[in-house]
RNA sequence: GCCGAGAUGGCGGAACUGGUAUACGCGCUGGUCUCAAAAACCAGUGGUCGCAAGGCCGUGAGGGUUCGAUUCCCUCUCUCGGCACCA
């Protein structure tokens, strides 16, 4: 039977259905076994199956299927995260229920992912939308509750205009909803929120011990978190004795504060002013500022607006009374929304005192270019040197004055050290329907009160009008809203927002491990042993968001006692994207490629080969129209090796050779199988380099077809590397490596069954090896010769080939350097 | 501005701890087969000079270390990604 599109589909639906019946990839717990768990970021279910999906599954696949065949217990899980947006705007756009719209989008999803062949274990398959999964969000957002995580507050929060609803700090990207780009305005609401920051440290601290992470993605979390060292200063308002707390990385400048500022939102800043002749301006400009958006203030030339008080506070330091300014380069989200100005040793502080002719004052000495007069000055020195101006601490360097002010001024209560976390309490309910309700009670007498947990799930009403109009549309329904409190049994509310879907994905990776549990969120037991996910596999576009929160998730659940572990993903590789013509392939863009149809033309063995070897997974991969042709090509290639060469028989086939020939010419098949054996385990074991992996076995076919041409070889050889050939391939291109499998009579019922091949060390050793010859570093010859050979021999060798002599004609020999079994570069 | 990653043929990409640069594939050129085409197979394919043998140049640019540098060090250019009035 030839290699064709036909052949090729009855091939991948037969053992589709083989795997799928007989639950091939099916696993338990069993303790005997060494376990691999492989996951991928489960997709949401827009229906159709993309190719960054594609890629991310497959390199995924070749992944479980490996370990698999290395004789690892592989847990191989996948689930839809079918919670969110895009269910409600299919039922705007086309009146139909977001629950309906959401069951057909995964029934289409499911068998998209069939038709790719991947090894999941679909007895575990799970969607976040249904009440016996969300059940468990409602679960441990109760639990959270009661240790005091979940919260609710009044407070300025990011709001999408066209979403029409709030958005987590993590969802704003440069000042833009991360779904619709829309700008984010900011709005005065009572919100739900999680107190990750009290994870702030672990979070923080518990990077380091992700070594089998991309350092981008620690980097990107370390900034996100972001730490900050320092101390909070108090200074006295001179005319009411009120406190003013301030933030500075740099207590070893407080000598050299002239002046303070506030955030145009401190709370201080109407007190300061009312019923003074200031009160005018300062609350127009006040104003002014709050009317500019976020990202206007945040981007734009950076010029710094800002206004006296009329008010003084006092240096705790020195007892110097210096203004107060309210400016906009100061944030209200950052430190305690005021700071001290050291204009000689911040940028930002200098530009702003040159403008408003304020004072200055020298206190770190630069050691290069040392300055007396402020007015010397062109920028702000703000690097390192000695302490001048700073009474007791004159002196020492500003590293050891850091230090010693500290403590200091800690010592004599006019401030605390602190740490300082960039990260914010993340906010989660959101004003739209198809999501978790969160559930919490409003009671009259009781005041906020949680749903008891036998009466979870809290199920999301059906019939809800979808508007997109804003409001919670939950609160539609007077049937849902209206229940009893738990606490007095008096009527009373329910809570009408839903979480953010990000809170499903946080923990579902632990849930795989249960998927089928109805009487626990997971299974402590199964958890120890699946637990953590050896391999985890997704998109860089989820570095903060998710990665964040399933940390937090994990180290919450350690806390409760349901894990020993706080970290729940061992090692992380972020693929590359999908390109074509240079650009990320996009709806908007209309650059897609249909995955349906290149399975249809190729099939799916074709498609998986291809986006494994035309990029290392890491590394941006573009889209090749031609270049797929030769996957195509290759494993047309393989399929013809075992219809023309393979033989049942094993019989010596020689033609016209000795037979000295014909075991030099065996030997070398068996050291050509043997390499690739090395060369393909190498490199899925240390960074998937799926590309060269494929090269090696490309290599093999290309040995093995020249060695046939010559037609000297023993038969069992050939049958041997082609045995290890289909091997090999097996986690690339699983179908057809199945039937070639079978038709070569292997005996196990999948081939991911069969044990993965070993090397033979000792078949790699070569009777003779290439010597190459330089001269002045430059290439002049090469030399075949038996391993390890004695320098002198080599030498008279070399020395005695007219093409080297050419080389060395008049020239006196100055140094040889050997190379063993390598290289010999003769210097003249 | 700060941090990180990168730059290799016409293209995607290889190159172990410094040791034959361009593996493997795509494309292209020529050939075999065919009435023809497709497919398949074979050969060639960094630039340049040369009839040839062979020489010279060549991994973003410039310098350095070394017998020898795509690999190590310094300076610079460009590309991509992240963060960004963070006190």
């Amino acid at each position: 039977m030839p290699y064709s599109t036909d052949e090729i589909k009855r091939i991948e639906t037969k053992w589709q259905g083989i795997w799928h019946d007989k639950k091939i990839f099916k696993v338990d717990v069993d303790p005997k076994k060494k376990k691999y768990y492989v996951l991928e970021m489960f997709p949401y279910p827009s229906g159709k199956i993309h190719m960054g999906h594609v890629r991310n599954y497959t390199i995924a696949d070749v992944i479980a299927r490996f370990k698999m065949m290395q004789g690892y217990h592989v847990l191989h899980p996948i689930g839809y995260d079918a919670f969110g947006q895009p269910a409600e705007n299919a039922a705007i756009k086309h009146k139909v229920d977001p629950a309906e719209w959401t069951y057909r989008c995964i029934d289409q999803m499911r068998e998209e992912l069939k038709k790719m062949g991947f090894s999941y274990d679909w007895d575990r398959e799970l969607s976040t939308c249904d009440a016996q999964y969300y059940r468990w969000n409602q679960w441990i957002f109760l639990k959270m509750f009661e240790k005091g995580l979940a919260y609710k507050k009044a407070s300025s929060v990011n709001w999408c205009p066209s979403c029409e609803t709030t958005l987590a700090n993590e969802e704003v990207i440069q000042g833009e909803c991360w779904r619709c780009k829309s700008t984010v305005v900011q709005k005065d609401l009572e919100q739900w929120y999680l107190k990750i920051t009290q994870y702030a440290e672990d979070l923080f601290e518990d990077l380091q011990q992700l070594n089998h992470w991309p350092p981008r993605v620690i980097t990107m979390q370390e900034n996100w978190i972001g730490k900050s060292q320092g101390v909070e200063i108090y200074f006295k308002i001179q005319k009411t004795g009120e406190t003013l707390t301030v933030f500075t990385t740099r207590p070893d400048t407080i000598f050299g504060a002239t002046y303070v500022v506030l955030a145009p939102e401190h709370p201080l800043v109407k007190k300061l002013v009312v019923g003074t002749s200031h009160e005018k301006n300062v609350l127009s400009f006040v104003d002014k500022v709050a009317k500019e958006s976020k990202s206007d203030r945040l981007s734009g030339d950076l010029k710094k607006e800002g206004i006296f008080a009329g008010q003084y506070a006092i240096n705790p330091v020195n007892q110097e009374t210096i203004p107060i300014w309210i400016a906009d380069y100061v944030l209200m989200e950052y430190g305690t929304g005021a700071i001290m100005a050291v204009p000689t040793h911040d940028q930002r502080d200098f530009l702003f005192a040159k403008e408003h002719q304020l004072p200055m004052r020298i206190v770190i000495q630069d050691a290069v270019n040392p300055q007396q007069r402020p007015s010397d000055l062109k920028e702000a020195y703000e690097g390192d040197g000695l302490q001048i101006n700073s009474g007791i601490f004159n002196g020492i360097s500003n590293q050891e004055g850091l230090k010693r002010i500290a403590a200091w001024m800690e010592g004599n209560k006019m401030g605390k050290i602190i740490v300082h976390w960039r990260l914010r309490d993340w906010l989660i309910s959101r004003q739209r329907y198809w999501g978790t309700p969160i559930p919490m009670i409003y009671c009259q007498s009781c005041g906020i009160v949680p749903v008891s947990e036998q009466q979870l799930p809290v199920e999301l009403p059906k019939n809800i009008k979808i508007s997109g109009q804003g409001g919670s549309p939950l609160a539609q329904s007077a049937e849902f809203i209206e229940t009893t409190c738990p606490r007095c049994q008096k009527p009373a509310r329910r809570e009408t927002d839903t979480m953010a879907t990000f809170f499903d994905s946080s923990w579902y990776f632990l849930r795989f491990g249960s998927a089928n549990n109805n009487e626990k969120v997971f299974d402590p037991k199964e958890a120890a042993y699946w637990m953590p996910v050896d391999q985890y596999i997704g998109g860089i576009e989820h570095a903060i968001l998710h990665l964040l929160y399933s940390r937090f998730f994990t180290k919450f659940f350690k806390d409760l006692g349901l894990i020993g572990f706080s970290e729940p993903f061992y090692r992380l590789l972020t693929q590359g994207m999908v390109l074509k013509d240079g650009e990320v392939m996009s709806k908007s863009r209309g650059n897609t490629v249909d995955p349906d149809l290149v399975i249809e033309k190729y099939g799916a063995d074709t498609l998986r080969l291809f986006i494994l070897f035309a990029a290392p997974p890491e590394d941006q991969l573009e889209w090749n129209d031609n270049a797929i042709e030769g996957s195509w090509k290759f494993l047309s290639r393989v399929w013809n090796l075992i219809e023309n060469k393979y033989k049942k028989e094993d019989h010596f086939v020689s033609k016209g050779m000795t037979n000295a020939a014909a075991d030099q010419e065996d030997k070398s098949i068996e050291r050509e199988r043997n390499l690739a054996i090395k060369k393909v385990t190498e490199d899925i074991s240390n960074g998937f380099k799926f590309n060269t992996a494929i090269s090696a076995m490309m290599v093999l076919v290309n040995k093995i077809e020249r060695y046939q041409v010559e037609g000297h070889f023993k038969q069992k050889t050939v049958n041997d590397a082609i045995k290890t050939l289909v091997l090999l391939l097996a986690p690339f291109t699983p179908h057809v490596c199945e039937e070639l499998w079978r038709i070569m009579g292997g005996a196990e019922e999948s081939v991911a069954r069969v044990a993965w091949p070993s090397v033979d060390e000792k078949a790699m050793i070569q009777d003779v090896v290439s010597i190459v010859v330089q001269v002045n570093g430059k290439l002049r010859g090469k030399f075949d010769v038996a391993p390890d050979v004695d320098e002198e021999h080599l030498k008279k060798l070399i020395t005695a080939d007219p093409r080297i002599q050419a080389h060395l004609e008049g020239k006196a020999v100055k140094k040889l350097i050997v190379v063993p079994n390598k290289l010999v570069n003769i210097v003249v």
